[in-house]
RNA sequence: GCCCCGUUAGUCUAGAGGCCAAGGACACAGCCCUUUCAAGGCUGAAACCCGGGUUCGAAUCCCGGACGGGGCACCA
């Protein structure tokens, strides 16, 4: 590289960009880019320096005139636009989504899933759509035919639909192998008593009995005639003393014999969230995960029992949530409104649901659009619905 | 109480030590175009949370503070 040439160049581009001052700094920086290395920039300062006054002495004309014949020199800075890249994404992603069939799917879930779908689009790959149905209680029947409703819809890429508690046995497998790996036993703590320990940062009795009185004991807790609803719980062996009081033997499975709405009575004891996240994610061989922050400690606790079997964590990142000053965006409580008759069902135009922004025509390229102007950002972001919908009417057009 | 994390204009974002004297988008103001509206074009106003440190040089790295968020469930 010709140090000088170069240098003249891009102080003539600098000073005529700047009312014919050209600084330093701004032309270093752009021989870097030529090939400058930093441990020689004392060797040329003076050199640099020299020429950059030079060239702010030059009158207008005769700058331009030396640069029309340097222009050639002067590279563009490139610009990057579209989704940021994922690290080894080369041969294809293997991303989910994870919703809980527990109300309507709202922009909230739009905001911090679509982009999975983007990024499968863009690598190619599978977009696995997991409706977590492992919690009795909450489960709506409808969320089964809603939920891949919305879905093909907004993503249109869903690579397959599976369904948590269709996957009951394969979950009861690896709790057997952790209880064999000594990492997983049953405990009968109340959740007060149990918090206690925690907070102590004492080990709970039940935490010492051997892998064959758990496998016991986990029997129990399948049995009907075992271990009655709340008397006991299956919990992973962290450690009572790791700092982060979030991540002390958290619990993998409980027994609740509500009736599901799909398995009706075939189970009584359903794995948490945890558990069948880390077990799926194994299986099904998942490379990236992008998530709400909310789920940093959840991933934390799922990477634990990646570890036990040895496995590569997948590569993660935690999403910034995006706040509605004025919109309910909770499940439950939309849920409610609609069964209260405050609301006319899943469609009403004053709900954030997908249902209702469909039906008022939004294209699910708006909010593709919306995503991807966010990008990958640990960001929270407060906003209004007035601001969404302007944004939303802009990138609908 | 204990663990995490974040902070760039009204809003969203670019930004990986020097092409940042901070770029883009929406919104806003003005003008042009248009019979009207929409769309489009041009122009304008508008930001690096605060304090130290490292460095020739900090929006960027380090430390502290403030503010905000999340987690510590037999929910997800």
């Amino acid at each position: 590289m010709d140090i000088e040439k170069k240098t003249r160049a891009y102080a003539l581009k600098n000073a005529l960009a700047h009312e014919g001052k050209a600084m330093q700094g701004p032309v270093i920086s752009s021989l870097f880019n030529e090939g400058l290395k930093k441990s020689d920039v004392g060797k040329y300062a003076k050199k640099i320096s020299e020429i950059i006054m030079e060239v702010n002495s030059l009158s207008q004309e005769e700058k331009e005139k030396q640069f029309k014949k340097l222009e050639k020199e002067v590279s563009e800075r490139q610009e990057r636009e579209g989704l940021e890249e994922l690290p080894d994404s080369g041969k294809g992603v293997v991303m989910r989504f994870r919703p809980a069939p527990s109300g309507p799917l709202h922009i909230g879930h739009i905001i911090s899933n679509m982009i999975c779908s983007l990024y499968v689009k863009k690598y190619g790959g599978k977009f696995y759509v997991i409706i977590d149905d492992t919690d009795p209680e909450t489960t709506l029947p409808e969320a089964y035919k809603d939920i891949p409703k919305d879905c093909n819809w907004l993503f249109g890429n869903v690579s397959e639909y599976l369904i948590s508690s269709d996957r009951i046995k394969l979950y009861y497998d690896y709790v057997e192998k952790l209880i064999k790996k000594d990492s997983a036993y049953v405990c009968e703590c109340s959740s007060e008593d149990f918090k206690k320990f925690a907070e102590a940062k004492k080990n709970c009795p039940c935490r010492k009995f051997s892998v064959e009185k758990n496998l016991e004991r986990w029997k129990n807790m399948l049995d009907k005639s075992g271990f009655k609803e709340g008397e006991a719980v299956l919990r992973f062996k962290s450690d009572m003393k790791h700092k982060n009081p979030a991540m002390r033997d958290f619990p993998l499975a409980r027994i609740n014999e509500t009736e599901h709405p799909r398995q009706k009575n075939k189970y009584r004891v359903w794995p948490l969230m945890n558990l069948a996240v880390a077990v799926d994610d194994m299986e099904l061989k998942m490379t990236h995960i992008i998530r709400g922050k909310d789920h940093r400690d959840n991933a934390e606790r799922q990477k634990m029992i990646f570890e036990i079997f040895k496995k590569k964590f997948p590569w993660t990142f935690f999403i910034g949530r995006m706040k509605f000053t004025d919109m309910i965006l909770s499940k439950r409580k939309i849920t409610e409104a609609i069964k209260s008759g405050e609301f006319s069902g899943t469609e009403d135009v004053r709900l954030p649901t997908i249902a209702s922004l469909r039906k008022r025509g939004y294209k699910p390229e708006a909010f593709a659009k919306l995503v991807e102007q966010r990008g990958l950002t640990e960001v929270d972001k407060v906003i209004d619905s007035k601001e969404l919908f302007r944004l939303l009417d802009y990138f609908n057009k």
